[in-house]
RNA sequence: CGGCCGGUAGUCUAGCGGAAGGAUGCCCGCUUGGCGUGCGGGUGAUCCCGGGUUCAAAUCCCGGCCGGUCCA
């Protein structure tokens, strides 16, 4: 069978590219792909950030198609523009093993795109224009030969759609995907869409490398910045052959690419080298084809608001750091990361401008993940030590594959690292070729627990939608309305409704229906589709019936300083803390909320303190607050994705809620929660806690209003009691606990000293009668403490001395060398239980002690 | 969100049911012309918190807090 592409052809294009146009950059294949489809009626769209915040299925933008989904694909919203053109920074983990090494993959790339969206009521185009704009686009725009090109047929599948595709082919090289979605895939079958979308993906980077012809793709894209770190690391140029060969064999080999050592000694047979020099020459090269591209992985992901971490999206950002400290030394490259960033951001200045802003945060966090690698890597001889140790315990001479599995999964430690380490202590670990499947079968994969929902959809979906009033009017406490319907004897639907549901953070109102006849407490409010349901308690009203709905005012007051004093805070904190700052959760409740934003440190307490004082300054001014219903393109056009602070918002129309005027607002968001009108209603804003959630996490703990001066009171309140405890005034407070502790720490020292003199008096006066060859002195003393320090003195005095001290029903013996077996042995039958070893042995003892004394003589002689 | 590992003097670490040990640091002597060094002495720990099992818990069990790590 003709596949066209790896493993069956190898690249033809290596040192021999297949065209005679000539292109100077990446950026200028960029530029042709999107002026072509621009003169061919497309219109070009900026990029998304590279973190996907719209979405809560995925933490990272894997193609352009991301940025449309779910709302556009699924015929929601509509497309910015239609047709429209994009190059979409994309990140793709899945073949993060294969960097640097199959000589063409890559963690982060450029996804060149046209989309059409095709609508029952508007058709743009079909697979016909599709292949021809791509025809066209590689043999006028690049000048590739027609018959260079392969055209494959295939069916695509993803995401819970598929639809037929082709793969571009031009000398092995697969430069392009056009896949034609339409259907949905549901219980396995095809089933046909209203929406069908032209899909397509260019891969910049591929392209660029197909036109430059070398060795591998990094050495194209990555061209400039090689050489530089080249010159820094002094890892020297390949072998021009060398490589070439080594990255057509590495395609070739892909599914065994985790079983390197076996790998490499293939290859440089094939090739006809030495295994040694070729494993020699090629590490480093990897080693600096990882960096190049998880650089500028790190690099965007860092732009577009991605901290570091140990979960969640940095952890990713994480993960590609330390493979490249780890490839570096691996390969004997002792360069610090961030100057090698540094000069990479140089290079991908022109085409990223936004990631050259970021520039400081780059390499601050960067400097900041290899010092902690580094600490990681520290607690690698012991903890190696530790485990050979314990492995030699169970009778194993070495580390077997689990132990290596353990000491990743848990201390972070790559098996390579073990190795090295456990040489150095004589043992020899080998590596498993399937390590890294060892550890996928340790993480295996937990169902999801779908939500359920309150009421079936089913049972409502006939109802008409709920009228929203606490939209209408956020200040409204009590409403008219009619009872739709009751269900379960406790889930009631209205026709309108000031109760606010649960969302966006915000939880449920509470309060009564009141009707003829009776009343209900509302505990809580929910959305179910397109109706609220209200959970009530007692007696519900019936269907059909007249109600009036009041709200807790004070509570969902209350509620409302937290809400817009949540996004007054996060702006004062972006403010302070930096452009790097978004919101990673948060929950508003009564009498304190929370928000959590990125952030690689704990804030300072004057940091803290500038954020109350710009926060409560914003208080202040009393701005007023709107909110307005807009089309989500257009909101996103106008704010940028900054409005989504507060998650995914599942809809067309976006509720944006603004902070300030509109010629300078103070921060906008967009929510669904209900607001003051003026932020001069907060009142107070007072941070009660900051904390450090997860690396990269730092949690705020904040109140307002009321529940803030209570707050502020209650310090009081305690200031003074603690004053008082301490005997001094509030304002000398410090003062007075400053001499407590001192005086304490005197005390305690004094007391010591006198132990130690009645314990040596004590030992002096000690009365040791005959016992067979040792000598007994029992003493009557209730304190341990007391006990062991005249035990010590006495015992290391008189090393035939038996030492026993009887108080509050407890008994200790202590010898000065005398084995307590026996002993312990003999007072068993005379009711004493416990046990010992060696030289000391105590229990609990509640019979006289002539007894006792008989006993131990007894037992010595 | 979850799995795994850990939390013992200021710092690092041993002990993993029976009287909390070492290294480093700190203080005081001696050594030296002085610094380093060396030697001797001293100082420093609610064994993360709470509950349980036990005659007895740093140690075993449960819960929490904190840190590390891996995976989504």
């Amino acid at each position: 069978m003709y596949c066209g592409d790896q493993p069956c052809v190898p690249y033809g294009f290596i040192g021999n590219p297949p065209t005679k146009v000539a292109v100077e950059s990446l950026g200028e294949v960029r530029e042709r792909f999107l002026r072509f489809f621009e003169r061919h009626g497309h219109t070009r769209i900026k990029r998304y950030p590279v973190v996907a915040r719209w979405r809560d299925d995925v933490y990272l933008v894997g193609a352009s198609i991301y940025d449309f989904q779910p709302w556009v694909t699924s015929g929601a919203v509509p497309p910015p523009a239609n047709p429209l053109a994009i190059s979409q920074p994309s990140i793709r983990l899945t073949d993060v093993d294969k960097v640097g090494r199959s000589g063409r993959h890559l963690t982060g790339f450029e996804m060149m795109a046209h989309h059409a969206f095709n609508y029952p009521d508007k058709f743009i185009y079909w697979i016909d224009e599709t292949t021809e704009y791509a025809y066209e686009f590689f043999t006028k725009e690049l000048g590739i030969p027609p018959h260079e090109i392969t055209f494959k047929e295939s069916m695509w599948e993803g995401g819970g759609n598929a639809g037929e595709c082709f793969e571009v082919l031009v000398r092995g090289l697969e430069v392009a995907t056009l896949v034609f979605m339409h259907y949905e895939v549901k219980d396995g079958k095809y089933v046909e869409l209203p929406l069908k979308i032209v899909d397509t993906g260019y891969g910049l980077e591929r392209i660029y490398w197909l036109l430059k012809g070398t060795p591998t793709i990094y050495d194209a894209v990555f061209g400039p910045f090689l050489a530089k770190a080249r010159e820094k690391t002094g890892v020297p140029e390949p072998p021009k052959d060398v490589m070439g060969k080594a990255s057509i064999y590495f395609g070739q080999m892909d599914p065994e690419v985790i079983a390197l050592e076996k790998a490499y000694d293939l290859i440089a047979e094939k090739i006809g080298v030495d295994p040694k020099w070729f494993r020699d020459v090629v590490r480093p090269q990897e080693a600096l084809y990882v960096l190049a591209d998880h650089s500028r992985t790190v690099s965007w992901m860092i732009a577009d608001g991605v901290i570091p971490s140990n979960s969640g999206a940095g952890y990713l950002a994480r993960l590609l750091i330390r493979r490249t400290l780890r490839n570096m030394a691996i390969a004997g490259i002792d360069v610090p990361l961030v100057e090698l960033f540094d000069m990479h951001l140089k290079e991908l200045r022109a085409d990223y401008p936004e990631v050259w802003d970021a520039r400081s945060l780059i390499l601050e966090l960067v400097e900041l993940e290899e010092k902690k690698y580094r600490e990681v890597l520290k607690s690698a001889p012991s903890a190696v030590k530790k485990a050979v140790e314990e492995a030699r315990r169970r009778g194993k001479p070495s580390l077997d594959a689990d132990d290596l599995v353990a000491l990743y999964d848990s201390a972070g430690l790559p098996p390579e690292i073990v190795a090295e380490a456990a040489k150095s202590l004589g043992v020899e670990v080998k590596v498993p070729d399937d390590f890294y499947s060892r550890l996928a079968a340790r993480h295996v994969k937990r169902e999801k627990q779908p939500e359920r929902a309150l009421v079936e959809m089913a049972k409502v979906i006939d109802l008409p939608r709920t009228r929203e009033l606490f939209y209408e009017d956020p200040y409204m406490r009590s409403f008219k309305a009619k009872v739709l319907r009751v269900l379960d004897g406790r889930y009631v639907v209205l026709d309108q409704t000031a109760f606010y549901p649960e969302g966006g953070g915000q939880p449920a109102d509470v309060g009564v229906l009141k009707y003829a006849g009776g009343e209900a407490k509302v505990v809580d409010v929910q959305r179910v589709g397109h109706v609220i349901v209200h959970v009530v308690e007692g007696q519900p009203p019936p269907e059909g019936a007249e109600v009036v709905g009041e709200v807790d005012w004070e509570r969902r007051y209350g509620l409302m300083k937290m809400h817009t004093g949540t996004h007054v805070l996060i702006q004062s904190i972006r403010r302070v803390l930096g452009p790097h700052i978004w919101q990673a959760g948060a929950q508003k409740d009564i009498p304190s909320s929370r928000i959590d934003v990125t952030h690689y440190k704990l804030p300072t307490p004057e940091e803290v303190a500038e954020i109350e004082r710009l926060a409560n300054g914003v208080v202040q001014a009393d701005l007023p607050v709107y909110a307005k219903v807009m089309p989500r393109n257009e909101a996103e056009a106008k704010y940028g994705f900054i409005l989504y602070q507060g998650g995914v918002v599942p809809a067309r129309e976006i509720r944006v809620v603004q902070i300030g005027p509109d010629e300078s607002p103070y921060d906008v968001q967009a929510c669904g929660g209900t607001h003051l009108r003026r932020t001069g209603e907060i009142g107070l804003i007072k941070i009660q806690k900051v904390e450090r959630i997860a690396d990269g996490v730092v949690r705020f703990i904040f109140t307002t209003g009321m529940h803030a001066l209570a707050y502020v009171q209650e310090l009081e309140r305690q200031a003074a009691e603690a004053a008082a405890i301490a005997g001094g005034s509030r304002e000398s407070l410090v003062e007075s606990v400053k001499k407590l502790a001192q005086r304490a720490e005197e005390a305690e020292k004094r007391a010591k000293r006198y132990a130690e003199l009645y314990a040596a008096a004590l030992a002096e006066s000690l009365k040791g009668e005959p016992a067979g060859r040792y000598k007994l002195a029992v003493v009557e003393l209730d304190d341990e403490e007391l006990a062991k320090r005249l035990a010590q003195t006495a015992t290391s005095r008189d090393k035939d001395l038996i030492l026993v001290v009887v108080g509050g029903g407890r008994v200790s013996i202590y010898t000065g060398g005398v084995d307590v077996a026996p002993i312990v042995k003999a007072l068993r039958e005379v009711g004493f239980r416990g046990g010992g070893s060696k030289t000391f042995a105590q229990g609990q003892y509640r019979g006289d002690v002539e007894t006792l004394k008989e006993a131990i003589k007894k037992a010595l002689t």
